[in-house]
DNA sequence: CTGTTAGCGCGTTCAC
DNA sequence: GTGAACGCGCTAACAG
């Protein structure tokens, strides 16, 4: 920048004037001052702007895991929501571990976010610690916890789950399985988990067992573990009717088992699954499933953001308005598409559950 | 930190030799500062630690899009990779778009990376401009452009759709098609073009017609395109043998399309993908596809990066080595699985060829 | 409309 | 073994 002053032929602060269009420039200084920028290719030093204006101009994103069509459209919703503000979006992954998570917030901490969005699950004591009040907003997002940190953005997953096991029970099944998240170390996936255990109590309600209900492989859910999953369901209950999984993943892979197996779907068994992926619809027979609106969820929390924060090119705020501690909740549709079927002789069922 | 020395009853110096681990310190000024940082919740500024160490810690990576596995392998392998080194991850995502691209190394060279991993295809004359020489080293990964912008990691896409098509033909095919990457405004996937590319040279090298190479439908390439596209395949020429799919994304959305017109896939047309994506595994038929390492190239990325560059710990370097121009080819697998067979009466063929 | 001064939070050199 | 002083590149407040 200082290069920059001296080919203009000003003071630095003129140069910074300009770069930041505040005005009150003269054209031609105006002009002068673009040229030496453009000539020297100078971009300016947002750490040290940083340093200067106590605002680090960005928002940091924690996630469970890049490789999920659903944390992406997240990301995105997310990132365009913030954009017209001007804030960067920094997103860090933890594989669901809870001391990496611990360890994503603890270096995004260091930089001084203006806010944190966290997908990840299952916060350690020492993270909690790390976001008490005086530190940057957070907003939990795709959950709403029980004892949420500040502020929450998502859906009830206990609901999502019994919402499936109301509606396999409505088609008549009376032998429902699970395939559930799985734990692998420190690695833990929360939402899968009440996912699963709502669906669990909704059978129990119904007075049926739920010794079905399969919790284990590792973690990230993926495609290869619903397909285990499946093969263990069926090694257990060969006469299994129908099987909620807590991914569209873990859902896919169970349907390729089923078809490797030559076990119709959903002749025999009923799949449900949960995410809404793109290729839960483009598969044949298209895949039931829990809706969510993952880039909407992102935009609300984009626009939460810029509530609780003035955008960095205002200058103005930057302070935080007294906790009011708000979640909001986006809720679920639940999609009966070509994997789920009413028990009995050729049943049809068509039926969209909406819950808000 | 000036809070935590007060607490402790020191300087701000001993504070930093604390957190530093520079030694030198009293067994109980140590403990002291220690506890003063935990009652604190004291997390350093970076912001303002690299300004003054001249090193900002983190290396810069750049994809056209997260909602794709295979860019997610290549982040989760750079991440693993410069993680013993102390550097972290910043990663953004272009959307395929050119100008996108510029915009994110524009801020991401505000920031001052320590380095550049350049996955984002097709850039600007600004963008090359912005990374000349004396700006943070740049590594290209996922492909060996011709005009390199300084190193390169990855593969040519050319000689992977040449293999494509040879491929094809030896199994006796002699109608080829394929699904290309199309182009949305200024957004561009170079790399599939490339590929197809490849694939159309080696068709006409054949002697044979290359108008089914289709290049059309939206960025980034997604399982409804590759439906779409098949489906515009088939009328235009109902009775192709053979397409090659420059994403396993479209080759799985052309399978789907074949299963739902109940056209037997590989029985009555050979299906070839690029990027042995999860999901191709998983189906039935498990997809043939072209396999690379993109976990590999990441890693490879990230000694790279620490080989060009001092790591932030030691603090020693920080200098550029002389441009020594590298670009390291990590080749590709075809690899026949489920969806390709040789034309004619119930030809069987198991084959694996290896290229690097 | 433009320049000067001071300081953001930290690391580093040198004294003590 | 510890502390004081200066500077990293930039911007806020004020003066001219």
């Amino acid at each position: 920048m200082r290069d920059v002053s001296r080919l203009a032929g000003v003071s630095r602060m003129t140069v910074a004037r300009v770069l930041h269009r505040s005005g009150g420039v003269l054209p031609t200084t105006q002009a002068r001052v673009e040229q030496a920028v453009s000539a020297l290719g100078y971009v300016p030093d947002r750490a040290a702007g940083s340093l200067s204006t106590r605002r680090s101009g960005f928002v940091g994103l924690v996630l469970p895991t890049l490789n999920n069509a659903n944390f992406a459209s997240l990301a995105e919703g997310l990132t365009e929501a913030l954009r017209p503000a001007n804030y960067e979006v920094l997103i860090g992954y933890t594989g669901y571990s809870v001391a990496e998570e611990e360890r994503q917030i603890r270096t995004m901490l260091a930089r001084r976010p203006e806010a944190l969005v966290l997908a990840a699950t299952g916060h350690s004591p020492a993270t909690r610690r790390l976001l008490e009040p005086g530190r940057p907003p957070v907003i939990e997002i795709a959950e709403l916890p029980d004892q949420p940190l500040a502020h929450a953005i998502g859906l009830s997953n206990e609901a999502a789950g019994r919402a499936a096991a109301d509606t396999l029970l409505g088609l008549g099944h009376r032998k429902l399985g699970a395939i559930g998240p799985g734990r692998d170390g420190d690695r833990i996936d929360t939402r899968g988990e009440a996912r699963l255990r709502g669906f669990v109590a909704a059978v129990a309600a119904a007075g049926l067992p739920t010794s079905l209900a399969l919790a284990e492989g590792g973690l990230p859910n993926s495609y290869r573990h619903g397909a285990e999953a499946m093969a263990a369901l069926l090694a257990q209950a060969p006469d299994v009717e129908a099987v909620f999984a807590i991914s569209d993943l873990s859902a896919v892979g169970a349907l390729s088992e089923c078809q490797r197996r030559g076990i119709a779907v959903p002749g025999r068994i009923s799949l449900l699954g949960f995410g809404d992926f793109d290729i839960g619809q483009q598969l044949v027979p298209p895949l039931s499933t829990i809706a969510t609106d993952f880039p909407g969820m992102g935009r609300a929390a984009g626009r939460m953001i810029i509530e609780l924060v003035a955008p960095p090119s205002t200058g103005a705020g930057g302070l935080q308005q007294p906790a009011l501690d708000r979640r909001l909740d986006i809720g679920f549709n639940l999609l009966e598409r070509g994997t789920t079927r009413a028990a009995g002789p050729a049943g049809i069922n068509h039926r969209k559950a909406s819950h808000a």
